[in-house]
DNA sequence: TAAACAATGTGTCGTTTGTACGCACACAGT
DNA sequence: ACTGTGTGCGTACAAACGACACATTGTTTA
């Protein structure tokens, strides 16, 4: 039994090349909010076997670079994102996942707001589409998202983190389309309020919404200050270099 | 910018082998539950560096072996369990993590009833730790262990997961002492009861406890019937090949 | 044999949390 | 001025949660 506990990985490799066969990606779900609706960022495959199919945006991680690092490099070179959030949520690993070889895949998910970042698109075959509008994805990326999308229906209620999807200022109406394009369901205005006055996560900016067809909606921030010092689940991982 | 989606891995691998100098591996927290401790199972450190250190069983990938497989395997050839609770739980790939070169590694924690496999650890340097009695661990190994402790944390109160730690028929004294070990906290005895009744995840044996000091307790067993068809959160990912 | 002991088994009551819903107020457009 | 639409606030009822007191059953001991 050769366990890699035992034996130092020069010693692997000279006894067996096989065990670096496997090549290691990281595969990002950034999601985005628009128009009442959740959207995915994705690009066009360029393989043979899944054309005209979408993909989620992933790289091979390089053999210096930390997993989470090269999902940070994914992001930023696709999209010029810097400092967003980003969290693992699940490693897929089945030998037949992708057509071009063992490829194992370890999947992230983002947050961010879209209209900070509009301009970058153009350059790229990115484009942003409905999670509901979404058909067959190419290689297993069906199943990363739906296990991205769960993961997050899962958070939202208990971790301040959909406040990365929307503007600096916000209104309460905003937030809560945003909840109901999440969770996919309809919630009631008055109780929402409530709920989430009482969490005491808003801010009130003593400003109201401009240009709107309608009487104007108050504007609140995220109160960043009650979560300081409180780590993301990946920062909970990330080890000290 | 290349990608895995835009090149097979066979151009890859011509253009640059540094995409394969990574090594996978899985590492399995075995938890189980014994005189009122929740217990995890560990091994011996071979590595000079960690000289009696203790870590997790964990063993490389081969590139023939779906991700989950490979921690199914590490269970069966260390304790020679086959039908038990396994769970992926999240993915450490630091660079630096490894002493010995890059090695990411997926963790897995897995449920077992102790009782039921204790012959098998004579022939290893097996031995189960209360997790209040654990020091430094190999590696990363603590950090995994605290991250998988936290996931089951998590889990017991909306899942039946735990009832994989007890045997067939257990007491309600039981069952409480095991949350209250995996909680690191104390429950009521009455609101304990009233809950699990009102969850209706017991079914009434209609049999008491054998050979207690004290007046023996009635039997329960986990009501499996009412979560047929209900999915793993591993089995949810699994791909059908 | 009866009292002391220990652990099981059950109910109550007040508080908190969640959900459904009624209604007044403010702004925009006609 | 009137109407439509959305904001802002309060009430009422139901379910879940937590603290707590007392009766029951079997074992041990005086």
């Amino acid at each position: 039994m050769t366990t890699v506990s035992q034996k130092t990985v020069k010693q692997l490799k000279s006894e067996n090349r096989d065990y670096f066969q496997i090549a290691i990606s990281v595969d990002c779900v950034i999601f985005g909010f628009e128009n009442g609706e959740l959207k995915v960022l994705l690009i066009r495959s360029d393989l043979e076997e899944y054309k005209d199919h979408w993909t989620l945006l992933g790289d091979l991680v390089k053999p210096d670079e930390d997993l989470e690092s090269a999902s940070y490099r994914v992001l930023k070179e696709r999209t010029g994102l810097m400092d967003v959030f980003l969290e693992q949520v699940y490693t897929f690993g089945d030998v037949s996942r992708h057509p071009a070889g063992r490829v194992i895949s370890t999947a992230y998910y983002s947050l961010v707001n879209i209209k900070d970042h509009q301009l970058r698109l153009a350059h790229n075959q990115l484009h942003w589409h409905p999670i509901n509008e979404i058909n067959a994805l190419a290689f297993d990326h069906t199943k990363i998202l739906n296990t991205c999308i769960s993961q997050l229906q899962d958070k939202i209620m208990e971790h301040p983190i959909v406040f990365n999807l929307l503007p600096e200022k916000f209104s309460l109406r905003e937030l809560q389309s945003l909840y109901e394009a999440i969770l996919g369901t309809k919630l009631d205005r008055r109780n929402f309020r409530k709920k989430f006055f009482l969490m005491d996560w808003l801010v009130d900016m003593n400003e109201v919404e401009q240009d709107v067809p309608h009487r104007p909606g108050k504007l609140y921030q995220f109160n960043k200050g009650r979560f300081e010092g409180e780590n993301t689940e990946a920062s909970k991982h990330a080890q000290v270099v």
